[in-house]
DNA sequence: ATGTGTTCCTGTCCGC
DNA sequence: TGCGGACAGGAACACA
């Protein structure tokens, strides 16, 4: 599911459900993800006010009173679903499978908060808030694309020293934290630069114009409430639908939609991820 | 030190 | 409709 627009999505529909609240029960049900989940974690959780609902990358944070921090990944196909007990909220056939659902948050206010994930590749830790940025996960994050440290003179110097085409070092979180295959695709585009171009070859003025794309696409999505091509879904059940404004992502075949080209979109793989984009105003 | 390929797991879709 | 294979919003890990 998630990249930062789709797990931003889901922070903010985490928050009024839980911001200021307190967890007085947490039942976990299934504990072989791939990452199993922290030592006596349901014992930890139970009782503790959330004192903030933050995100880092494609993380969420949730601080707890305890001075601990719950981190949540949601890997491929997690989905973090609020008062879902009533199905009714899913319009299409895609409602949850129970079955799936591997941890169960019980509020204070008598909402419930479900951690359901089909393929088992998200992650949940626990650390001391004090120490969350030096978490091995988080510790070699780049930064976030809508702060300080990301602008054009750090984009332009950490790409100038990678040998991996453009798409893949966009892809990478030490890069950049919460790019994934869907954006990084549709930021090339818009930016019409071709995905397979060596990041150490491309002029310095065309890397810093990728900073404002980075930026937008990001907002655009965010505003969206991120995409839905399976198992993206806000906390409320509802779709995600920036999918729908994807200029290359999932597009093989079709014309390509830049004003004044007349090119299609291909399909290459590149480090084992799909990449789409247009050979003809893609340069 | 960088780069890419493999792997984890379930679900869905497509061609035979 | 069944079956096999490809593929899926990620990223840690192993290996060149």
């Amino acid at each position: 599911m998630p990249e930062l627009p789709e797990v931003e999505t889901v922070r903010r529909g985490l928050q009024p459900a839980m911001e200021g609240r307190r967890i007085v029960d947490a039942e976990v049900r299934r504990v072989d993800l791939r990452r199993p989940f922290p030592e006596h974690m349901a014992e930890r959780l139970r009782g503790q006010r959330v004192l903030r609902l933050h995100r880092r990358a494609k993380y969420i944070l949730v601080d707890l009173g305890s001075r601990e921090t719950l981190l949540i990944h949601l890997g491929m196909s997690g989905r973090l679903l609020v008062d879902m007990a009533n199905q009714a909220h899913f319009h299409d056939d895609r409602a949850p499978d129970r079955r799936h659902d591997h941890v169960v948050l019980r509020m204070e206010t008598g909402t419930q908060v479900t951690f359901n994930d089909a393929r088992r590749f998200g992650l949940m830790d626990l650390v001391a808030t004090e120490r969350a940025e030096a978490h091995p996960l988080l510790a070699g994050l780049g930064p976030e694309p809508f702060g300080n440290a990301f602008d054009e003179s750090y984009l332009v110097h950490a790409l100038s020293q990678r040998r991996s085409p453009i798409k893949t070092a966009l892809l990478d979180q030490r890069t950049i934290a919460g790019l994934g295959n869907i954006y990084a695709c549709e930021v090339l585009h818009r930016a019409g630069l071709d995905p397979t171009r060596r990041a150490d070859r491309i002029a310095a003025g065309r890397i810093a114009g990728l900073v404002p794309i980075i930026r937008a696409v990001l907002q655009e999505a965010i505003d969206a409430g991120g995409s839905s091509l399976r198992d993206h879904r806000q906390t409320n059940g509802e779709l995600g639908y920036f999918q729908h404004a994807f200029q290359a992502y999932g597009r093989e075949g079709e014309p390509c939609r830049t004003p004044g080209c007349d090119g299609a979109i291909r399909r290459i793989v590149q480090s084992g991820r799909s990449t789409f984009y247009c050979g003809k105003c893609q340069r």
